[in-house]
DNA sequence: TTCCTGACTCCAG
DNA sequence: CCTGGAGCCAGGA
């Protein structure tokens, strides 16, 4: 096997890897009313993780306690690109409608202010 | 092992 | 402005 995966290699690790923690450690800190987007979350992690990689872990964030607010993950558009994996469609949007982020059209609205970076975050 | 897919992003046309 | 293709890493069949 050539290819050697670090879940695999590192099959040791409590948690699935180290990979799924460090994405939602960071996803957790984002501040209530902030958002953010894929590719600065694994730029921050760095390392040449991409930023499928980040929206792939979301799909395991429902499971994982406590809750990872993977509804403050947004592409790089702003757009609720991921909001179909939610409950139901509207889950993601009202989450964050009640935080205090307005979303039209399936994109948050000021995005641009709205916008939570990690690396200036957690500086 | 190889091939395919994915909650993304960038670059061209 | 919108669409398409390539790059990206990891997991499942």
């Amino acid at each position: 096997m050539k290819k050697r995966t670090i879940s695999t290699d590192r099959k040791q690790t409590p948690d699935k890897s180290n990979f799924f923690e460090d994405v939602f450690d960071v996803v957790r800190q984002i501040p209530k009313g902030r958002v953010t987007n894929y590719g600065s979350i694994a730029k921050y992690l760095g390392s040449g993780l991409s930023s499928r990689m980040v929206g792939w872990a979301m799909n395991a964030s429902h499971m994982m306690k406590p809750k990872v607010p993977a509804h403050r993950v947004v592409n790089r558009n702003g757009m609720l690109t991921g909001k179909h994996h939610f409950p139901t469609p509207t889950t993601m949007e009202t989450l964050l409608e009640k935080e205090g982020v307005k979303v039209i059209s399936d994109k948050v609205v000021e995005f641009k202010e709205r916008y939570w970076d990690p690396a200036v975050g957690l500086l």
